[in-house]
DNA sequence: CCCTAACCTGAACGCCGTTCACCTGACCAC
DNA sequence: GTGGTCAGGTGAACGGCGTTCAGGTTAGGG
């Protein structure tokens, strides 16, 4: 069967999600769904990915990719302003990404990119480690909570949890 | 079938998924099994509950009500907090409560007192409509993400979110 | 030219939520 | 007492899901 015996490598499956997720959204990417949209078997994909959670987790890491920006940075506070900004867009640039992203976070499999640069931003800053965690964490979920606000709520909450680390970072400095 | 034809009402049929979910765990929380737990169809469970997730919000509500405190609150702050670890301690008593919790918040249809009660906390402390939103939401998705945190890391949390949220509205109150 | 490894097939397993037509027994008005 | 109503339940089916498995096919390097 399939006359025109095309073969697909991983990254050729995760971009067929991608697409598959623009057009028909989150609870359609399913294996068999996205089997039948590549012409294939749902065993088929189980060569690529170990099971429905590491795809999802590959996907989400694509959009997160190709939203990085390549921008320079100097202080810790644009550090971490940046990767909110560029994590809430992916999360908002297309369809469904924001709960494609939030669920892969959840399950642990994938999208921890993120923290652990925000983390690394705050350690820089002169967070112990406790703090760095935390405030990483605080940050990162704040994003996957609050990506579809307004910009005006999301600046004003980004803010908030900003300037009551700055005042804890004083803290731990001296 | 099943002699002693016992009958449930709804409230029944919430009690016995609550004690399914703290044996099994959210995963085995399925209709069918449910059923099975009460020796009854599984289609007998749509004569008390639209779907399953008129379910799960009736099951959260619940676990929500039982874990309200009889407190006396005087500040919009100790309001505030009180809210933020009635709702804590309530995710955090019961196996996969929080989980259950967040995902019912995220169906929309259940477990959203907490947001109303602290919504209209912050409106009490003369915040405006726009800061009484988002700063409900802000508190209570810093719950839901949190709660299985260590104690000393939920609590620098809360303060941070407070501290920030009281700056602002020492702003707009003047 | 053959072998190996990557890729895929076809079929099945056991779950899931939900729907439908129909049955049963308790309770209440008459 | 009797008849009607209606909440609660039956049994069977529908279509979908993730996943497994034994085996087939094909491209590319030695």
């Amino acid at each position: 069967m399939r006359g025109g015996q095309v073969r697909y490598r991983r990254a050729d499956v995760v971009d067929r999600a991608i697409g598959l997720l623009d057009r028909t959204g989150l609870e359609a990417l399913s294996m068999r769904r996205l089997a039948a949209e590549l012409g294939v078997q749902p065993a088929a994909l189980y060569h690529h990915f170990a099971d429905k959670s590491a795809l999802l987790a590959a996907v989400a890491d694509e959009i997160l990719a190709r939203g990085r920006r390549a921008t320079e940075v100097v202080t810790w506070e644009a550090e971490l302003r940046l990767v909110c900004v560029e994590l809430r867009d992916a999360m908002v640039a297309r369809r469904d990404a924001g709960r494609l992203i939030a669920t892969v976070h959840a399950l642990g499999t994938g999208a921890q990119e993120p923290e652990r640069r925000m983390e690394a931003a705050l350690r820089r800053a002169g967070a112990d480690d406790r703090l760095a965690r935390l405030g990483a964490r605080l940050l990162l979920h704040f994003v996957l909570a609050h990506a579809g606000d307004p910009d005006e709520d999301f600046a004003t909450g980004l803010a908030v949890l900003l300037d009551g680390l700055s005042a804890r970072l004083a803290v731990t400095v001296g």
